[in-house]
DNA sequence: ACACATCTTAAGAATTTCTTCATATTTTCC
DNA sequence: GGAAAATATGAAGAAATTCTTAAGATGTGT
């Protein structure tokens, strides 16, 4: 397999060159950020296999970034923190990262918890690419953000392009209302019924000729929502 | 998305009951081993989704079974630990678990890693769940929470689904009307024998031409329900 | 600061599903 | 064949889920 490239944001420089070297000795290509910001710039322009990022950081912190790489990108992203505090764990975990590392560590700690997200990462092969999604005359292009029916342009708002785009990434396969929320928001769901059933509601005015028979957001009772493949 | 099941592995019961009070909490079916050999014993015989394993346990510690469980399966593993050296932790990741939280942990710590874990779990597809079984010309479709019979659809609730999916998935078990109880409805079996028949009734009706002699649902008398192979 | 678009919250209505109970039927065993 | 136990059925009230409407909160750009 080529060399997986890892990304480490720190903004302190030494932390950054110790990371390095270990993980350039277990064979790694590493990229260097000082902050969310640059980390961010750096994703745009190289592909990336797994991210470590501080959670305090000048200009943008880990978890602000965790949560705008996670609208885009499902790459393995493991945090640092110097804070011990459990709350923070939590909140690392459910924004997105699928690890958290608290300072000071060891080395060899985070080297094996890189493995193991890495092996993870690499069974599944890689993301998808922002294409253009389309059931039964229902268009929506992920990259241009734009949805059409049967030719004619539709206006979502962001929140519901989301929710379009999560039922139309995986069609046929239902999503409780909890997960849309989650998956949609990033966030914890709590109470989020009448959330995601007005948005759904919303995006049926749109799309739906009738909403009362809706041809492409369907209810399963009980379960969830899901479009049909 | 139907209850995901979780194996708690601990020599200790209150541990064990403690940890099992906030994942049912969550929603999550919960099994119980007081070592690591019960523990694989338990999941040769049941659908396991998630792991959480004590390091020290008598007759198999949490390292050795995580070894084992690797041999077969790729299902998530958590590690836990009254050791906070880090030497435990490298070693419990690089043999193979997912993740490590040592004791005493915050419940709450354990639960967000849980959902983390599983999320990964599904996201990725390592979670073979979202399948389709097949009986004799009756299809039942895990994702899109559908049911065919000889292709023409059939529209089941909730709860109809579920029991119908749990002896779909073990073809020719036969289920006692109060494991039914307890692995749809995730609570006590009391007095459930009317409902469970009720529910049974009602699946026959939309899935059996001839209710009286059923083709796919059959009573086994004095013990339970089951689907032919 | 203002106008505009979007999101969230709340509460009641509409719908679907679950449970209960009374009664009927079938099977088993003597 | 008859009694006891287990399962099946029908219908109605209870419960849960989703839908709808509308108003208030939040945010964005000018």
């Amino acid at each position: 397999m080529a060399a997986m490239t890892i990304l480490v944001a720190d903004d302190d420089k030494e932390i950054r060159d110790g990371i390095e070297i270990y993980l350039k000795n277990e064979g790694y290509r590493v990229l260097k950020a000082a902050d969310g910001r640059e980390a961010l710039d750096l994703l745009g322009k190289e592909e990336v296999h797994l991210l470590i990022l501080d959670i305090m950081m000048p200009n943008m912190d880990g978890i602000t970034a965790t949560f705008k790489i996670r609208e885009a990108q499902n790459v393995p992203i493991i945090m640092l923190s110097a804070k011990v505090e459990e709350s923070d764990k939590i909140h690392g975990l459910s924004v997105g990262a699928d690890d958290y590392v608290s300072k000071p560590f060891q080395p060899m700690e985070l080297m094996a918890r890189v493995k193991s997200q890495l092996r993870r990462y690499v069974q599944l092969g890689t993301y998808d690419g922002g294409t253009t999604l389309e059931i039964d005359g229902l268009v929506l292009d992920e990259e241009a953000k734009t949805v059409t029916l049967e030719g004619a342009p539709v206006k979502l708002t962001p929140t519901e392009f989301k929710i379009t785009e999560l039922l139309m990434k995986h069609p046929g396969r239902v999503f409780s209302i909890n997960e849309i929320y989650e998956r949609v928001w990033n966030e914890e769901a709590y109470n989020a019924e009448n959330i995601v059933a007005v948005h759904i509601r919303k995006i049926r005015e749109k799309i739906e000729a009738d909403p009362k028979n809706p041809r492409y957001i369907k209810v399963v009772w009980g379960v969830g929502y899901k479009i049909e493949k």
